[in-house]
Order: structure tokens, then C-alpha cells, then sequence
DNA sequence: GCCAACGTTGGC
DNA sequence: GCCAACGTTGGC
């Protein structure tokens, strides 16, 4: 079992959504990033555990925990002309973006990114790095342990 | 709104 | 296949 911390913001797709979905479940549409969509394709698997993160936002950090809780299919925004993740080079017989299924396990107090970088436990966290711009990435499980034990 | 970082594009 | 230009991300 693999973890994962995968970013949303929440202008677009917030931990209440999530909450609010049927189901509380959300396909985890719009990447567009090859390097993302990989772990999606071959590394994730139902069950693994998520940290829900809100980026782009005035308080940007962890929100929630979730797991995936559908293997990697075919992205349906990258065939609609009309959405603004639409992918012209993409073809239903020959999809380019995949999505998983991210359900919602429980909505916790905000960790923001202040205090993740406050922890030496969690210095390596991809997700501090500077520059870091991938909006999926894996997670250490003494990482993941070390979160949830203080949210 | 700024700007550093970095992935993608496209001319050669 | 190189690499400069460009666009996007995302914290501040």
C-alpha cells in the first residue's frame, strides 16, 4: 500500500465538496501532467490512503484524509470541447489522461503549510520542496504516520 | 499581483 | 535532439 498527498484547491474542489458528492466521492479530473498521471496509472490502488490538500487558497495545507477508491480510467473532461481541461490530441479509442476515484475518509482540522514545515519529521515532504509543482505525490508512511498523528 | 521554478512546445 | 521561449503553478 502506497500513500499519497494529492492537491486541490478548494475554489474548484474543496474538502466540503468532496463531503457534499454523492457518495463522497469525486473523480480526480484535470490533471495534465505526465508525471502525475503515472502514479495514477500504475502505482495506485484502491485503499491507499490520501492527504487532501488545498493549494492555491488563503490557507493552503492538509484538509482531510481520503483514499482512492477507483483504479486510474479515462479522464472525461480531456473529450469535451467545451471544458477547459478539453485535450484535442486525446481520442476515446485513444485516451491521454486518466483519473482515479478519491472518496472521502474524514474532514480534519486544517494543517496548514506553515506548520508542516515547522516538523523536521516531514522536511522531505515533496510537496515543501521549493518549486514543487506536482499536484499528486507519494508520501513516506513514517511521513503519513507522523501527520495523522497530530491532526 | 509578483516571481521563482519547472514542464512543454516548437524551430532549427 | 537541443534549447530558448513560453505558459502554468502556487506560495507569498
Amino acid at each position: 500500500m502506497r500513500y499519497w498527498l494529492m492537491k486541490s484547491e478548494p475554489s474548484d474542489v474543496g474538502i466540503d465538496d468532496l463531503a457534499a458528492m454523492p457518495g463522497q466521492t469525486v473523480a480526480w479530473y484535470g490533471v495534465r501532467n505526465y508525471q502525475a498521471r503515472n502514479f495514477m496509472r500504475d502505482q495506485m490502488r484502491v485503499g491507499d490512503p490520501v492527504l487532501f490538500y488545498h493549494s492555491s487558497c488563503a490557507e493552503p495545507g492538509i484538509a482531510g484524509l481520503a483514499e482512492v477508491s477507483r483504479l486510474a480510467y479515462p479522464d472525461e473532461t480531456q473529450f469535451d470541447p467545451a471544458d477547459k481541461y478539453f485535450d484535442p490530441k486525446a481520442t476515446r479509442e485513444s485516451p491521454r489522461w486518466l483519473n482515479v476515484d478519491v472518496r472521502l475518509v474524514k474532514k480534519t482540522r486544517l494543517m496548514g503549510i506553515k506548520e508542516l514545515r515547522s516538523h523536521p519529521e516531514l522536511a522531505h515532504m515533496r510537496v515543501l520542496q521549493r518549486g514543487n509543482r506536482l499536484s499528486i505525490t507519494p508520501v513516506d508512511p513514517a511521513e503519513y504516520a507522523f501527520i495523522l498523528s497530530r491532526l
